[in-house]
DNA sequence: CGCGTTTGACCGGCGC
DNA sequence: GCGCCGGTCAAACGCG
């Protein structure tokens, strides 16, 4: 059982500027053994963190990066999202689990595959062996500058040997937050090369970064899941349309998710409803937390999907698009988005709220097409930051390179090999995908 | 006319 | 137990 020093690894550096450095930090990293306690905040000594004040934590982070980046970074406080978890979380000294993730790399990719090179990485990391992927912090970021980082849980340990076992576990929180700016003009959640990517089986079986982000929802949620849905629809045939009381509440409390299964993106976006490779279709809208902004509900309209996700404005700054998504997609993007923009009337594709602050624009695709193009021109400009990555400190490494949880007997049958084979590993396959090049 | 969105009502969860 | 709040439903609405 191999934990993370809660004060050995403080941050991780990735700075595609400067990468043979960043190379060089990342050999430091994997020459660690497992006993290793070198701390990282000695290997990048710039990027230093606080272990003892969350909120400091993330506001010297937002400072920092911001003054690297070029561009104000909003703070990444999501406040109306709280844990029970989170005081006693604060108090343990665990390191926050930052992670690399590359601008390719977006909420739909977050959000699809159940297998996911990405995670294998993480998993097959050597960070498996000494700690959390903490963090990766570009400076400079000539090219994407992309966090992961665990909002709840500043620091928590890694442990990828009896995850179930780990004292505390059922405690781990697992709201995700991720945020992600982005200059107004490269708004972009999805990385297109990336989605297309997707499509292809191959990677779509060695992707999955919602296994990282989304660590509590497992295909076996989705089966409970369908066969509520089945149940439901047989209600549905057989008891009028109008349903409350008893209908409704039986149906919550099969349907409703889990709040644990929670991601959070923020970003700066213009679009109400970014697209993100799936199709959503809008069920709700209120004014909720105090927010004067409305909180705009949809669900995927993929037969037998459940995920949802709710899309609402920063109270503070209506710049930031704060979008949660609940659940897990149990398939891959629709394929092709441009089939996406073909619904009837144009108008079902991509749910692009419409309210009176912002519209869509003049063509329902261009939003999108233009995604494409900036991400493809500036792929630069995406910068995500992931917060809450609650349970990345514990998800086991199994065949599938999915993850075992609650009562689940932890299928490890992965090694973690040594940290050449690692290093290799992460240079051989999760790089070129980022687009980098040692 | 078909479709998605809007909107008010309803429900369950949770805190006090 | 009560009230608040977030989440959901479904009729009404409006756009193309």
């Amino acid at each position: 059982m191999s934990y993370w020093d809660g004060n050995s690894m403080d941050m991780m550096c990735w700075n595609h500027s400067k990468m043979s450095d960043c190379d060089e930090t990342i050999r430091a990293m994997l020459e660690q053994t497992d006993n290793g306690l070198n701390p990282i905040s000695q290997i990048c000594p710039q990027t230093n963190l606080s272990t003892n004040n969350q909120s400091e934590q993330r506001s010297s982070l937002g400072e920092r990066v911001s003054s690297r980046i070029g561009f104000n970074v909003p703070p990444l406080e999501t406040e109306s999202i709280t844990s029970p978890f989170s005081v006693s979380r604060s108090q343990t000294n665990v390191p926050s689990p930052f992670i690399p993730i590359s601008p390719e790399f977006s909420p739909s990719a977050l959000l699809q595959s159940p297998n996911n090179s990405f995670s294998q990485h993480i998993t097959q990391s050597p960070i498996a062996n000494d700690g959390p992927p903490e963090m990766v912090g570009s400076s400079g970021s000539d090219y994407a500058t992309t966090m992961i980082l665990n909002k709840d849980v500043p620091h928590q340990p890694m442990n990828f040997d009896h995850m179930p076992h780990h004292e505390g576990f059922f405690d781990i929180p697992t709201e995700e937050s991720v945020y992600v700016p982005s200059h107004e003009s490269h708004v972009d959640l999805i990385g297109a090369p990336l989605v297309n990517s997707f499509e292809s089986d191959e990677v779509a079986a060695e992707t999955d970064i919602m296994n990282i982000i989304s660590l509590d929802s497992e295909d076996e949620e989705y089966k409970e899941d369908e066969n509520v849905d089945e149940e439901d629809d047989s209600v549905d045939e057989l008891l009028p349309r109008k349903r409350r009381k008893y209908e409704v509440s039986d149906m919550f409390g099969a349907k409703r998710t889990r709040k644990d299964e929670r991601v959070i993106l923020r970003m700066e976006c213009e679009e109400d409803n970014p697209d993100d490779g799936y199709q959503w279709r809008k069920y709700g809208r209120k004014i909720v937390n105090g927010n004067p902004n409305p909180r705009s509900y949809y669900k995927c309209t993929y037969g037998g999907c459940n995920v949802k996700k709710h899309v609402e404005r920063g109270a503070d700054d209506v710049k930031l698009l704060v979008i949660t998504y609940d659940g897990k997609h149990n398939h891959p993007t629709p394929t092709g988005r441009s089939n996406n923009r073909s619904g009837p009337r144009n108008r079902s594709g991509f749910s692009v709220s419409r309210t009176p602050r912002l519209r869509k624009l003049p063509s329902s695709s261009s939003a999108c097409q233009y995604c494409y193009s900036s991400l493809e021109t500036h792929p630069d400009m995406t910068q995500l930051y992931m917060t809450g990555l609650s349970k990345l400190p514990s998800f086991p490494v199994n065949h599938n390179h999915g993850f075992t949880y609650r009562n689940d007997e932890p299928n490890i049958d992965c090694v973690i090999p040594d940290s050449t084979e690692v290093y290799n590993g992460i240079k051989d396959r999760l790089f070129p995908k980022f687009g980098f090049n040692f």
